[in-house]
DNA sequence: GTCCGGG
DNA sequence: CCCGGACAACGCTTT
DNA sequence: AAAGCG
């Protein structure tokens, strides 16, 4: 069993041999390694937000479950934030990052995806960002092709966006904004960019609740704007073959043959060394909305 | 990964 | 003792 | 009530 001591915070670390990633060998070492070092880009996007993660205990090839409340077994300087839900008044012990010795400990846990909350506890109510998750169900050049349409109505409202991988198969696109709108203006103002998407491309993109109703259109998904929702964080790894990280993009690099696959836990790093944080401004980057829009 | 409860 | 189950069978929006 | 989502 290693120990590893944070700022006081000691973390214990196990099995850090254990193959998580059979296809390219990428054990649990791997995994905490990959967060200690993603520390100084990921903090942003993960201090003082409810956290809802994902555990792979047996790899990504067994069985996986997600963790959003706080075991009693935590240690106890575990950062939690607790929230009494809305509907139930259930209390959760919200996981969240507010120093490294908290992500160690989550990634020991075997937290490969990282989802956070589009607020943070200080404003539970207000998000720092609105985020467009485009969901393909074709593939990614529909998919590429919609990123271009929304990121040419943000730049005729004069809106910077700042574009991603999921990780998976499709985009994300975060705007961020002053932390004074609640997520029902947020939400119905990305409806209404959305339905702009639509009237141009009618046959490429939807926002149809339905899914069999959808056929195979890119499904502009604005409704992850909403308290309780979670977006996966950038730089959050994936569990898929290649060990996909959600990886953030500069706008020329959208593509026709764009493959998320090509970012990953083995060339991130070069990346990073080649074009540095690309979201490192994101959340400095306080933006109003267009008041005819709200 | 860890706890818990039941065999 | 070991094993199987639980941990987002949650909470939210929309129809 | 139930679908759909992360
Ligand atoms: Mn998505
Ligand atoms: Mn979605």
């Amino acid at each position: 069993m290693n120990k590893l001591l944070i700022s006081k915070n000691q973390v214990k670390l196990s099995n850090l041999t254990k193959v998580l990633w059979p296809k390219k060998g990428y054990t649990k070492g791997d995994l905490i390694n990959y967060y200690i070092e993603m520390y100084p880009m990921i903090q942003d996007y993960l201090i003082d937000r409810p956290l809802s993660l994902k555990l792979f205990p047996d790899g990504i090839k067994g069985k996986s479950f997600y963790r959003k409340d706080c075991p009693d077994y935590a240690p106890d300087w575990l950062s939690v934030i607790p929230i009494k839900s809305h509907s139930s008044g259930r209390l959760i012990k919200w996981i969240t990052v507010n120093q490294l010795s908290d992500l160690v400990w989550i990634a020991n846990q075997t937290a490969i995806e990282l989802h956070a909350w589009l607020s943070t506890g200080e404003k539970l109510e207000y998000p720092d960002f609105a985020v467009f998750d485009l969901d393909p169900v074709r593939g990614m050049e529909d998919t590429v092709q919609v990123a271009l349409i929304i990121k040419k109505i943000l730049d005729e409202l004069e809106l910077k966006a700042y574009l991603k991988t999921s990780g998976a198969s499709g985009l994300h696109i975060f705007i961020p904004v002053f932390p004074i709108y609640t997520y029902v203006q947020i939400r119905d103002l990305l409806k209404s960019i959305a339905e702009m998407v639509i009237e141009v491309k009618p046959e490429l993109a939807t926002i149809v609740w339905q899914k069999d109703k959808r056929k195979d259109k890119v499904y502009i998904d604005y409704r992850q704007n909403a308290t309780n929702k979670t977006i996966p964080a950038p730089y959050s790894l994936r569990p898929t073959p290649a060990a996909t990280v959600s990886t953030p993009l500069n706008w020329n690099e959208l593509k026709q043959d764009l493959d998320p696959a090509d970012f990953n836990l083995n060339n991130i790093k070069n990346r990073l060394d080649l074009y540095g944080d690309l979201w490192h401004d994101l959340l400095a980057t306080r933006q109003h909305l267009p008041g005819f829009l709200l």
